[in-house]
DNA sequence: TTAATAGTGTCTGTAAGACAATATTAT
DNA sequence: ATAATATTGTCTTACAGACACTATTAA
């Protein structure tokens, strides 16, 4: 074959195009969000899709995806900052693009609930989407976005993750209702909140007796995320469905 | 900044290189071995790395990866497809070929104990290396090993991939020494036994009464691969726990 | 016999599931 | 008061960890 196995010869490749494409979730009104922007181009004109962009020259695609977050959210890099990006995998079907050949590494990112992306240029035609209203989107991102969708939900059993979800402060009525969100199950609320209090490090109760209310009942103490990353044990869904719905 | 948000402009993209390296692991004589190749020229002339190559213009990264599988190893395509080769992640940071902007999708890849690879042109210089006793591999390949390892001592505890090891046919005494060397721990067989039997689809009795002598020592029971992927509930790998005696 | 590996059974502690009961707010 | 949410506590079950004990082979 043409490939050296222990290096590369410079002049025996093949040139692509390197693109990151985002699956930027949320969780607004109990339900799950994901960002997508319409497409003003053949092809898949007028499809929505997942926002992204080339990889530059001189950036990683962490780095790219990084700044194609705080391009689609309207923020600023530094804001951006904070939120949970986290490299999904690949996606190099030669026939992905029907212009040319693009490998795209792909991103999911976890953020609070942010105002719609408003202003300016790129965001224009960027807006938040219920997941499972979603029509057919451009290229293979119905693909990409259901994989994301999964790795969201595995991640919420073994990690610390549902956090990313919340603002800085939190209560655990709203932390139990991201996982009843992205799991699309109910828990039950005392052995939730047991749970995430016998797990150190999950979550800080933040000093003093500030309360919030969440509507009319009995205000609810504060929280902020933890140092811990990591779930052990885990936090598993309930049998029945393990991998929720396929198709968001 | 340049970069449209919906679509891509044929015109405006930098042309990258794009690799597949593998992380072939395999368990031989109670260790975890990976399979690495000499480079034979600069950069990094002499030093081991993972296999890997170009991805050709007509084939995906994952297609690349099984065919440079099979010639490192010097199996057969047809072969090779029965081993588990999972996508890792993608490693993309500019400068970490120093000829050229080289993007590399790694891939890791599980199989029983095969012969030392010998034989004709790629694999001439490749051999199996015990995990931990390689030198500096070339390029970031020490990264991509460590964040190989770390995730197939993960994919153990929530996946049936522990077979991905072993023969097609196997005792659960196998199927134990497989977790004790990938997570370097030491596991009680009864408890063992018990959790993978109660696995369903984990692994399946063969039928008859063949059975296969591991030395000299009552001859076990064995067993196949069953149709299950996943574990649940998972199999955690024991944490660094304090001592504690049940009965005094 | 002893050494070595395979397999069975049992006790116990941990954590999750189910769910009753109480507390504090808005309407 | 009633509805709604927060919080505490209790009982039960599933399952993992520890470990004693038996079974079957080679040397």
């Amino acid at each position: 074959m043409s490939t050296a196995p222990e290096g590369y010869d410079p002049h025996a490749y093949t040139p692509f195009a390197v693109t990151v494409d985002l699956a930027v979730f949320t969780v607004r009104a109990g339900r799950l969000h994901v960002l997508l922007v319409e497409r003003g181009e053949a092809p898949y004109k007028g499809r929505w899709a997942l926002p992204g962009g080339f990889v530059l020259p001189r950036e990683s695609a962490e780095e790219a995806a990084r700044r194609e977050l705080a391009e689609e959210t309207g923020l600023t890099q530094r804001s951006v900052r904070a939120f949970h990006l986290e490299q999904l995998r690949t996606y190099s079907d030669p026939d992905r693009d029907p212009r040319m050949r693009v490998v795209s590494v792909a991103y999911a990112a976890l953020v609070p609930d942010l105002p719609e992306p408003k202003g300016g240029g790129d965001a224009a035609h960027a807006r938040w989407w219920e997941t499972g209203g979603t029509g057919p989107l451009a290229f293979d991102h119905d693909r990409i976005l259901t994989d994301a969708y999964g790795r969201v939900g595995a991640r919420l059993e073994y990690t610390c993750l549902a956090t990313a979800f919340c603002p800085p402060e939190f209560t655990l009525g709203e932390l139990q209702r991201v996982y009843e969100t992205v799991w699309g199950v109910e828990l039950d609320r005392p052995n939730f909140r047991r749970k995430v209090l016998a797990t150190p490090g999950f979550v800080q109760a933040v000093e003093g007796p500030p309360r919030r209310t969440g509507g009319r009942g009995k205000p609810a103490a504060l929280y902020r995320a933890g140092a811990a990353t990591a779930l052990h044990p885990p936090l598993l869904r309930p049998e029945g469905r393990p991998e929720g719905r396929t198709t968001p």
